[in-house]
RNA sequence: GGCGGGUUGCCCGAGCGGCCAAUGGGAGGGGACUGUAAAUCCCCCGGCUCUGCCUUCGAAGGUUCAAAUCCUUCACCCGCCA
């Protein structure tokens, strides 16, 4: 099975430029690219999907560029927003661009004998542009007319404007594709579905002005079997950075993936094979209540995201917190270990010990203490696996577990912790 | 430039002087059932020092005992006419 046959049984294939053309290409190491704008100080699971695929090309022996859109990122990209961006400044941008620049390192080989990876940047060839040289040696292959009819675009006319700024966010996207056709030979674009257009003007570009002939490559829009969307949870979007999302709550945000969308999620973001995959599908299909898939799903991902060491660790601490022992019979270690996973607060010994409510609110799993003696109201407060009740409640120093710990637990899957200090 | 309509809580959307922290739906949260799943049913859903108080209905002023609701100005959107 060729890598296409691959990325189609994965669901991962929308749109393409000529198969026929592609495909005979492809039996050749092919230098591709995949962009991201810094729109955050993280990418998100979201960006996983597309950034997965680069990985996909680089395993099957093509040469992978991820570009870090400092330019990009500095103008804002229209596509599939109603609404003009927020620009951020400088600064901001520049340091979300090294930070991405590291994320995305971390799912390439850049010491591969025959392919290695390279991360760019384009701002390092758009800043040097003056404006003139853009309107006369760019600007000039645009039409409008053409540029006008792009979903991005014409969404946003109708919507209520679009500023000249994002307007010419293809432009530069183009560029971009152009600039590494030139410089790396590149080929193929990768990206998002609602990438199509952007990709696309590049490829004009590249024939206008190289005569060349390159390639357009897009990923379907991920979405979850209930039609919402996927990545996001109460608490936002699902960061890859642990101090924005901790290791721990992304593999509960995998393993709490609905079964519908489970099989699905492992072809997506697994690199597991097909045989793998399918045995999966078959074990969850005859007893779906062992989530043995869930597990699988949630140990790949965190694995891939954070290491293995990690990943055992908060596996061990997700077994150790939901298992059906007595808190009180583990170890310190395993205890210790199982918290530090969890969100926190810490309390001096010497003060008298804040209400649950309090408490709760203090390690930020709920917005307010509204929220907190609602959930007591509502039967979904518990210390250390015990339902409590009455607003008032507070714990003794003899219900914290050797002597230091308290689990504050909201609804059914909710951990916190209080240290005692 | 003129005339008309709009801007409400996370989102959509009622309210059109007091009974409004503001109907309804969605999202979200809790409970029951389960499997740390879905579906279903019940409940909750601005904040706080919580039988009360404080802050919200585009922004700023004003009228009134009392305004999301009336008036003035400003900003943005959407129609129709120039």
């Amino acid at each position: 099975m060729n890598l296409i046959e691959d990325l189609r049984w994965r669901g991962l294939v929308a749109q393409s430029t000529d198969e026929a053309a592609l495909l005979e290409s492809l039996k050749k190491p092919i230098t591709l690219y995949i962009g991201f704008d810094p729109t955050a100080p993280s990418l998100h699971v979201g960006n996983l999907v597309v950034l997965l695929v680069l990985r996909r090309f680089q395993l099957a022996g093509h040469n992978p560029i991820a570009l870090v859109g400092g330019a990009t990122g500095l103008v804002g990209d229209p596509s599939g927003r109603n609404d003009e961006r927020i620009l951020n400044s400088n600064e901001v941008v520049e340091e979300w661009v090294s930070r991405i620049r590291k994320q995305v390192a971390a799912f390439l080989d850049f010491e591969a004998d025959n392919n290695p990876a390279l991360v760019v940047n384009n701002l390092d060839w758009t800043s040097p542009l003056s404006a003139i040289e853009f309107l006369r040696d760019i600007g000039k292959h645009f039409s409008v007319n053409q540029m006008l009819a792009k979903d991005s675009v014409s969404s946003r006319l109708e919507a209520g404007g679009i500023s000249y700024t994002e307007f010419s966010y293809q432009v530069l996207q183009s560029y971009d594709y152009l600039e590494l056709f030139r410089r790396n030979n590149c080929t193929l674009q990768l990206g998002g579905s609602d990438q199509w257009g952007n990709i696309v003007a590049g490829l004009d570009l590249i024939r206008r002005v190289e005569q060349g002939s390159a390639h357009a490559l897009t990923v379907p829009l991920l979405a979850k079997a209930d039609g919402t969307k996927f990545g996001k949870t109460a608490g936002g979007s699902v960061w890859l950075d642990p101090e924005m999302t901790s290791p721990y709550a992304f593999f509960q945000f995998w393993l709490n993936t609905e079964d519908k969308d489970v099989i699905n999620f492992l072809k997506v973001f697994s690199f597991l094979s097909h045989a793998d995959i399918i045995e999966l599908e078959v074990a969850h299909t005859a007893n779906p209540g062992l989530r043995e898939a869930h597990r699988a799903l949630a140990r790949e991902l965190t694995t891939l995201v954070h290491g293995s060491d990690t990943t055992s660790r908060v596996e061990a601490a997700a077994r150790a917190l939901f298992g059906q022992g007595e808190l009180s019979e583990l170890d310190e270690r395993t205890l210790a270990g199982a918290l530090a996973e969890l969100p926190r607060t810490v309390i001096s010994k010497d003060q008298e010990i804040p209400t649950w409510v309090d408490l709760l609110a203090a390690t930020g799993v709920v917005d307010s203490k509204s929220a907190a003696r609602r959930i007591v109201k509502e039967g979904g407060a518990y210390l250390n696996n015990a339902k409590i009740s009455g607003e008032d409640f507070a714990p003794q120093k003899s219900d914290f577990l050797c002597g230091k710990y308290a689990i504050l637990r909201k609804g059914k899957r909710d951990l916190a912790c209080v240290e005692l200090a």
